[in-house]
DNA sequence: TTAATCCTTCCATCCACAGGAAGGTCAACC
DNA sequence: GGTTGACCTTCCTGTGGATGGAAGGATTAA
């Protein structure tokens, strides 16, 4: 199977699938005679794996390591559900700071009338002013 | 002033004051007789303001653009209720998707028993094989 | 005087690719 | 046989927003 195949079976842009073969996070198969990357069906998996992965919001390393432990046969599910808990704790705090930021900003976008009034709270309160 | 000092005053490393002048997001007020930049009072301020606004989440481009309001005396303020607004949205779509990825998560955590059994939901569920 | 600190420029690095140039390869069609 | 067009290769550059470091000049305190 060639790049193209392969990147449409696995559902990445076949400048990703070289990508990941030049950083040896999936490598192909071998190469055919004319120098072409060859896929074959266990490769197309592992990339599906990443891409999925990724979604998930796992780093390329964190995707490195739960190939290791997805490709072992004797992986410990431990190890994986340690990392699965980890990358929930991480949008946790995410999430928290995120909202934190949007709650200044509808305060400050609140203390606002929107209009051409050269006194604008929001710059005001970018800016460091008291605004309350 | 000199950058470090500038970059004390203002809450930034120095590396960053010297990038910001590099992209004349905010350039000195010129340079002494040595070639070091000077920075002033105003230029504190606007630094101190580029810091929070970062803070807020605006991009760099943004922050040009509200700086822009901010110096502009003739500004109106419904300029920057409009790009409030829009980073307001922003963070929503963005907390919603961290939380749909979360509660996936969640789910395959769940179905997880995170003991050293080399069948993992987790590693299923992400080579997207059926898991319920 | 000398050591420490501060300043300058320039270059490299991070992440995870994306875009594009220059050129080789292959299948189909006229 | 020629030609188009799709596909492949490598290599280089750029993204955002800095950060780290090297090499070398300036300033300052002891």
């Amino acid at each position: 199977m060639n790049i193209g195949t392969a990147a449409c079976e696995s559902g990445l842009p076949t400048k990703t699938v070289r990508y990941y073969a030049d950083i040896d996070l999936v490598a192909p198969q071998g190469r055919a005679s004319n120098g072409y990357r060859a896929y074959g069906p266990g490769e197309i998996r592992r990339l599906q794996f990443v891409r999925r992965a990724r979604a998930f919001g796992f780093s390329v390393e964190e995707c490195r390591e739960l190939l290791g432990l997805y490709t072992d046969r004797n992986r410990a599910s431990a190890d994986v559900k340690r990392l699965t808990l980890q990358r929930i704790a991480r949008l946790e705090t995410q999430m928290a700071e995120l909202a934190a930021l949007r709650d200044d900003l509808i305060r400050l976008a609140d203390a606002c009338k929107g209009d051409g009034a050269p006194d604008c709270p929001i710059l005001n309160g970018l800016a460091g002013t008291k605004t309350s």
